[in-house]
DNA sequence: TTGCGTGCAAAGGTTTTGCATGGCA
DNA sequence: TGCCATGCAAAACCTTTGCACGCAA
């Protein structure tokens, strides 16, 4: 699965920290840098691309931003059991660990035949923080 | 909300005709102009942008797609209760009639404090037709 | 030593912007 | 007539690729 160097030592290192946010290939590098650690934006886009190949990583791609997003896969080690709940407003990504997804893919399956991704799934809609200052924009 | 143009009226009802497909901008400029139908890139591209702000069209990011899809956002008057459900083999996008979806939402706003936007909310997975031909990717 | 990883520069693809012109109301 | 819409060209982004060099195993 290739060679480990401090670039991609630093990137998982990253990631890690940052398990519960997602984070665009430009936002590590900047990331990194800031912290004095140098590397190459082609690095970083490598390096999260044998990360996504190897699903250690999942990527998003979010309305409203051009780049993609990545996060670890596994930042508690039981995501398939869990929803992924994406707020439009503030950004934040909640990960809802509950077994009703469990009875949402088996309805799915039985009803309209079709297997839920559950990785790849993100639900979309308004975090309970939100909610009070929705009226705030426009 | 400006002016009804040729090419206004030409990109909502080449929206309507493919009411059940995601079209990328240039998807549209290609089969507009394919018809005969002269028009630019960036008249598609700010009539899309229009069509967004008024919620007329939806807008998808998928991943593995650099681009932009976008889709009529009502094709049958009644998302408020529908899955939307995305196949990744293939790429079709099935609407799933059912209350099913009522219960998710009550669910996640009672016991996570969330509300799902059903409209934007899309459901990965695999559907039928690509359920006995999955391995022959790779 | 071998061959993958790195990073610069450049290319490729998508989307946005500036500006002069055209067309709707 | 006034103002929005159009479309070309160019810019702005994000991401990928080519290539020479460096470093892990």
């Amino acid at each position: 699965m290739g060679y480990t160097t401090k670039q991609s030592r630093e990137i998982l290192n990253c990631l890690e920290k940052n398990k519960n946010r997602h984070l665009t290939a430009d936002e590590i590098y900047n990331i990194l840098n800031s912290e004095g650690i140098s590397i190459g934006r082609t690095t970083v886009y490598r390096q999260l691309e044998k990360l996504y190949d190897n699903t250690v990583v999942r990527r998003f791609k979010l309305d409203g931003n051009t780049s993609a997003c990545y996060q670890l896969a596994q930042p508690c080690g039981e995501c398939h059991s869990h929803y992924h709940l994406k707020c439009t407003v503030c950004g934040k990504l909640v990960h809802a660990q509950c077994d009703f997804l469990n009875e949402l893919s088996q309805h799915i399956f039985k009803d309209h035949n079709f297997i839920v991704d559950g990785e790849k799934t993100v639900l979309y809609g308004i975090c309970e923080n939100c909610l009070g200052k929705e009226r705030h924009d426009d």
